[in-house]
DNA sequence: TATTGTTATACTCTATAACTATA
DNA sequence: TATAGTTATAGAGTATAACAATA
């Protein structure tokens, strides 16, 4: 049985503890964005779109973890701000393919100044061991949001 | 290129991941709940009075980083399920008490067990290597959360 | 006058259900 | 029949603005 031991070690407390600084966390970066009218997980599908290349609606729909007509909506904003290219699929036309625009790249660098001035004024607080953990851990959290 | 002071260069790296999975994870708990009924700021509201002991509506504004009016609707939600109750201030008659009963902190272990076993069943990819990262790192985003 | 909390209202994001078009 | 995407609609959660009561 490869049942994790959760009784051992904290992980438990650990769990209570990243649940309720996920939430917090989440409701504060909402208000930390480049661009007011781009939401945060229209800026979450640019940075998969970065790492990616291109993807379908679909694709991007099961990666974000929202619903399609969501990720129909999204698109469309994306697409508007021009910031996202809509094209046919290849081999089959059902399916649509989402690229970024340059000007999505650009703005992606201005999120990432802007949030690091962000995390910046937050780590005046946060002393150099703290920031080995979170640079430690921020691997397995990546892993843990896509599993 | 003058970034802001991180001090160190992965940094911004670790900040990228954090976001990202901070936003995923966020959308994700959402749906594991104990109670349909109970959205994840009711649920911090609880954590935040279990810890606590007691507060008024505007500390737990600040706590959760939320807006004054949207804390009196979320407190008058967790009355009506005779989750909190509400006194009068002893000192000063504007402000409000707001103290959980024993019905939350029976819901509070009760969710305790299912956050564990949603996480329990993600943490079957998780090696103990990773778990120890986790726990290290969980109190600073809990401070991170609330700095 | 300033502060605590509330009421009224509107907005953003997401979901579900039903539809269209391809496969 | 099944799948990809869309349209239409509803709901949850939060915010802003204006107001009431108390300090």
């Amino acid at each position: 049985m490869n049942m994790p031991d959760l009784s051992h070690g904290d992980n438990a407390a650990a769990v209570n503890s990243l649940r309720s600084a996920v939430m917090r966390l989440s409701r504060r970066l909402k208000h930390q964005r480049v661009d007011e009218s781009l939401s945060p997980t229209e800026m979450s599908v640019l940075g998969t779109l970065a790492r990616c290349g291109s993807a379908t609606p679909g694709e991007l729909a099961r990666k974000e973890h929202v619903q399609p007509p969501s990720m129909t909506r999204i698109v469309a904003l994306l697409e508007a701000k021009g910031l996202v290219r809509l094209e046919p699929h290849a081999e089959d036309r059902r399916q649509k393919v989402v690229t970024q625009t340059e000007r999505a790249e650009a703005m992606l660098e201005e999120s990432r100044r802007k949030r690091n001035a962000w995390l910046a004024n937050l780590a005046a607080d946060l002393d150099e061991d703290e920031w080995e953990r979170l640079r430690a851990a921020a691997p397995v959290l990546e892993k843990l949001a896509h599993l």
